[in-house]
DNA sequence: CCTATAAATTTGAACCTTAAAATGATTTCT
DNA sequence: AGAAATCATTTTAAGGTTCAAATTTATAGG
């Protein structure tokens, strides 16, 4: 079959390409958006079912989980990879329901601070319990070796999307 | 170094394991998830800037895009992912911008028929090949035989997810 | 001290999203 | 045909999400 662009082939060539032809890339973007969509959706309907929780709230409360010192709003919003105004409105609410503590912190008036409630940590420890079970259902039908492989992968997956984005190269 | 389980390894036995030790498949979720959100953000933000549109609204697009004919909001509902409600509102500000066409399907009454007006079409094209540029940029440090490897990884992964998702094998 | 700049957060507007209930149309069963 | 079930869509209520502008506090330079 010959190359319907008669792209010269050297030893640079990767392989025989179109110019403009990133099909391989848009598919498999396409696959893992629907992967993530899938069990996204599961996880947010079984926090609803079982703990009438949404998934925000959820990671939010995860993210604090890790620092039993609390966190800055800020902080939150970073890692949380949303907006700031978005976490305003969530610690609100959750605060509303005393699973979270919020205080102005001593050294920057400008920053708040919230922690998990000794109520807010006991309800996150049996909702993470049970969202782990769900996650290695969901993924029980892989071999060892390929959460491996997949997490080797997806490192490099997001070392080259964090370069594309930021103009840099992975600190 | 010792197994601090003393879990018995015979044939059966996958590999050392705690019982209930699901951290590998709790982090490789994590990642996978912080992925797509990398992505996703990044992917709504220039097509806010350079189109000033909505991902949803693009995403629609696409679907109808791959349908000539036109297709309903409930098979839009169900391509998409997303609650019928949704599909609803998107629609009617797409309608209201004239980038889409929509009818009453003849052979149901009960049954919307949307559709890209030729002006949508065009406007789609564009964004689409911005997008698909995009996307070749954000995964271009993947070798192809990465891609290849994903690609397969994350197919296992899409049937593992729906069959503990629905409690049926893949069709 | 005063002012400019930066940083942390909040606010407001618009939009997206879901779940659940309501509406209207079609199909199935008897 | 008539009743019941099913289906496609819309509506409603509550919440999540972003962006951009505004607010408040901190910090640095003159």
């Amino acid at each position: 079959m010959q190359d319907t662009t008669s792209v010269p082939l050297d030893a640079e060539t990767k392989v025989t390409e179109r110019p403009g032809d990133h099909e391989s890339e848009l598919r498999l973007w396409l696959r893992l958006l629907t992967c993530t969509t899938l069990i996204e959706g599961e996880v947010r309907r079984r926090l609803r079912q079982e703990f009438d929780v949404t998934l925000p709230r959820f990671d939010l409360m995860a993210q604090l989980d890790k620092a039993p010192g609390g966190m800055t709003l800020g902080e939150l919003s970073q890692r949380m990879m949303v907006s700031n105004g978005n976490v305003t409105g969530l610690s609100e609410r959750l605060v509303a329901l005393g699973l979270l503590d919020r205080r102005q912190s001593r050294s920057d008036r400008r920053a708040q601070l919230v922690s998990l409630t000794p109520e807010g940590r006991r309800v996150f420890r049996a909702m993470a319990r049970a969202h782990e079970g769900w996650i290695a259902e969901i993924f029980s039908q892989l071999l060892p070796a390929d959460v491996d492989a997949l997490m080797r992968l997806l490192a490099r997956t997001k070392a080259s999307a964090r370069e594309a984005i930021t103009g840099e190269p992975p600190r």
